[in-house]
DNA sequence: CTGTGTGAACCCCTTCACAGCG
DNA sequence: CGCTGTGAAGGGGTTCACACAG
């Protein structure tokens, strides 16, 4: 009846794209349970949040049963569900390396602890920024005490907020320092040792991406 | 001979998948380029920076022919060539709505101005910080003052760094304030009006999804 | 002989459609 | 009777392989 697909430790190898949409069917139903509802088809969540109602059970079905036949899902269990599939029982404590604006501003970003990150330690290498903290009250060390620090206090994820020059080198040593995954912001193709997960934001792709709908209103057109 | 796909105006309509790859291709060439290359192949690329040569060749192909055949590509010009598919030939002005600190860190972000993107305007609805700028000098503006501002500067591109709640209202201000194109930060499931692109860099969607690739270590598995 | 441009094959993701359960 | 779960169909994107241009 039920077709196990889990390897007890780590789930299947599903794509990113529906990793990506399990993080958002769960912001979905936290809306869903904020207002009181308490059961909801796959039709309803398509509807309420532009999604397609057969890919929420295609993506489902990687992992379970969930629904009842007939009446749809719980909100809270379902929710509950998606939770433990992403691995976000106990909160997750992120490093966030780069204290220029944007390392300041991501580890001080109220979001995040909102939905279970952490940031709990910043590195740069300047002797000016390093000893400091954050407005928010994340300390700031030296780049090489992260090694230890990640040890101590069990970061698992870094955010990579440097310079592209210096990005690969904080890669391999975030990654010699025993960090599982790394959420990468310099605009540049890095790659990090097996069993370490890596992920790009590049504002500059976004921003190209984007330029390319802009309406051309160029003074000499060929 | 050469299959002319473009419409005058815009382009061909390519994926997403595609011009992020075009971006990420004139990256690349801009690296070459400060190493004084001068003619790479496409197989060159691809080995260079983890590339695929004929997904190159495939992507080049729905705007035209670039190389030549026994040789490969002129990286200046297939770097023109790139640019002004993207759309990057004058500087392009951005406004940020939101001048928390994400936004202001957006504001200041040295590599925008590098790659042709000029945030000129800082929009915010707090009294406290409207009259002032960034450290970089961006002004800060209340949001009153949007539509004014965006048509007077000729700005093109809204970045959106508020909260969730109030993103949908800023994208449609935006959007009848005249900008063509938005990339929102807010951790929410946005609609823009027809004829404006939409883009979203959701922070808490990155990081669910490399916490799904962490090593599960629960205490009490069932 | 080298490397582009491209049809064809392949593969994955999305969408459809419906059997069957509650 | 409604809605899930899922095989099958469909559509896109990626990779292969090669004709042919230089």
């Amino acid at each position: 009846m039920k077709k196990r697909r889990s390897r007890r430790q780590s789930g299947p190898q599903v794509s990113e794209l529906t990793t990506n949409r399990l993080s958002i069917y769960l912001r979905c139903l936290d809306t869903l349970q904020a207002e009181g509802v308490q059961t909801i088809s796959s039709q309803g969540l398509a509807a309420r949040f532009h999604l397609n109602a057969a890919q929420i059970r295609k993506d489902l079905a990687w992992f379970g049963e969930f629904g009842v036949r007939g009446v749809g899902y719980s909100v809270e269990t379902l929710a509950a569900h998606l939770r433990s599939i992403l691995g976000l029982g106990a909160p997750i404590r992120m490093a966030v390396v780069g204290a220029g604006l944007l390392g300041q501003a991501l580890a001080d970003y109220p979001g995040f602890p909102r939905d279970g990150f952490e940031p709990v330690a910043l590195f740069d290498r300047s002797p000016a920024k390093v000893g400091g903290q954050t407005r928010g009250g994340v300390p700031i060390f030296h780049i090489r005490r992260l090694k230890g620090i990640v040890r101590r206090q069990r970061i698992r994820i870094a955010m990579v907020a440097v310079p592209a020059e210096a990005a690969q080198q904080v890669v391999n040593q975030a990654a010699a320092a025993g960090v599982e995954a790394i959420l990468n912001f310099a605009p540049a193709a890095l790659v990090a040792p097996p069993g370490v997960k890596l992920r790009n934001v590049d504002l500059t792709v976004s921003l190209e991406g984007l330029a390319y709908h802009l309406k051309r209103h160029d003074a000499n057109q060929k």
